[in-house]
DNA sequence: AATATCTAGATGTATAGACATCTTAGTCTG
DNA sequence: CAGACTAAGATGTCTATACATCTAGATATT
């Protein structure tokens, strides 16, 4: 139940289906629409846009109006690490449909990434992910077992980061390989593709401060619909006009 | 003058020098506190507050306080900006072989990523980019003139990179993307591949200290024989200059 | 001593206004 | 016709207040 959400997030997510559907540089309805669509104060709908503006979905001018911003503007902070985060920038709802959500023995590749052996029980998640409504990939994130039982979590559904943070595991140290390939048949039912398409591969593994291994998560994205973008050194800079 | 700043901002300012001079983790002036210092309402000093916590500077724990953020904001590091670097990095020799190299008429994207207009003249570089003698990658480097200009050096043969630092331009922030598609028939010639092959499509654009455009460059890699890598890391905070 | 309750202080959310500043369009004036 | 002025509408900043919710410590109860 989301009802019982704070009023500026309400607005908020309005806001966000509305860049969803219009393009950049569009305008959007302006502090004193939103006030009366709402019936807030406007200090409020200010709130809502201004939580838009921090997450680079919007850009406000004055004097002028409040604008889709351009989508290219995605930060360093985590982007290829989090799906939820990633389509959120984008100004898309992330959604998953599971595949399967058990104990498995590592395979080769995941035991390296884990620093464990081949064999050994890990748990492993494997779903679709959405984008309003529209398969873009398919992840299977290994977790070590002692990581999987510490997030009680229903681990099919959620964001996995989200998780990760409710039981006090900070993500520090990342790997991250990217690569790309043909789609085999069973990629091409799940994302419901055609025979001929190419997909991205995207491998990573996370470390917690101990440099303790606490997901390595595979996921291929449709190319036709995904890529990746990141805004590389200086972190963001205090917001200087 | 400083004086007819917002005085949030002079707020936020002496914030800043209070995290400068602390640790992470430190106890911040409450909000109650900030009102009495400056003098100003609480709702204001909620704003200069809020601009930190966005500038990932401070933390709020409501009933708890305002804190001193953990620097570790995860960062990109030894990112796949130059070719040369790149194949070093792996252990291999990069060579070139020219493709063209003049001066041309943007088209859109390379005008949008310049910020110039459509039609103004730049400097292309196109040239196939080879790995211990095998073919790796075609990339279009589109410059400036005015940049072109001031990097007298042989364009079609060496490192962008090194002509770069020898003309004194320091390449700071970038932007990056990476997609995946089917190559085309003139790709495949150049790249001397099969007709049904994965392109990497690498996309960047390097600015300087000031943020003018040093290059757009597009990459296109052979998937079968390259894919991206990158370690993400903590890193110091930019507020501790 | 262990538990429950209360309370002060902190942040979170929200209201209803006020004035400042910027942009644009329209109007008046020379 | 060109330039100056005006007004409407947008965002930017700020006030003074109210209540909700969370935390941690003090107090009261059992």
């Amino acid at each position: 139940m989301d009802s019982n959400q704070a009023r500026y997030l309400d607005i908020a997510g309005h806001l966000r289906e509305l860049v969803a559907g219009a393009e950049p540089g569009d305008l959007l309805p302006s502090d004193a629409e939103l006030c009366k669509e709402f019936n807030v104060s406007r200090m409020t709908a200010r709130q809502a846009v201004q939580l838009l503006v921090t997450e680079h979905l919007v850009e406000r001018r004055r004097g002028k109006g409040t604008f889709v911003a351009p989508r290219k503007v995605p930060r360093a902070l985590g982007s290829p690490l989090s799906f939820t985060e990633s389509m959120r920038q984008r100004g898309l709802r992330a959604s998953s449909r599971p595949i399967e959500s058990r104990v498995a023995t590592a395979n080769d590749a995941e035991a390296r990434a884990l620093g464990i052996k081949v064999g050994e029980p890990v748990y492993v998640i494997e779903r679709v992910r959405l984008a309003n409504g529209v398969p873009m990939a398919i992840e299977r994130a290994v977790l070590p077992t002692a990581v999987a039982a510490s997030i009680d979590t229903n681990l099919g559904t959620g964001s996995l980061h989200l998780a990760f943070e409710a039981a006090g595991l900070m993500p520090s140290k990342a790997h991250a390989n990217v690569s790309a390939r043909l789609s085999t048949e069973w990629e091409q039912e799940q994302l419901d593709i055609g025979p001929v398409t190419v997909v991205l591969a995207e491998e990573h593994t996370i470390f917690d401060q101990e440099d303790r291994p606490l997901e390595h998560t595979v996921t291929l994205y449709v190319a036709d619909r995904y890529s990746f973008s990141a805004v590389l050194l200086p972190h963001e800079s205090p917001a200087s006009e």
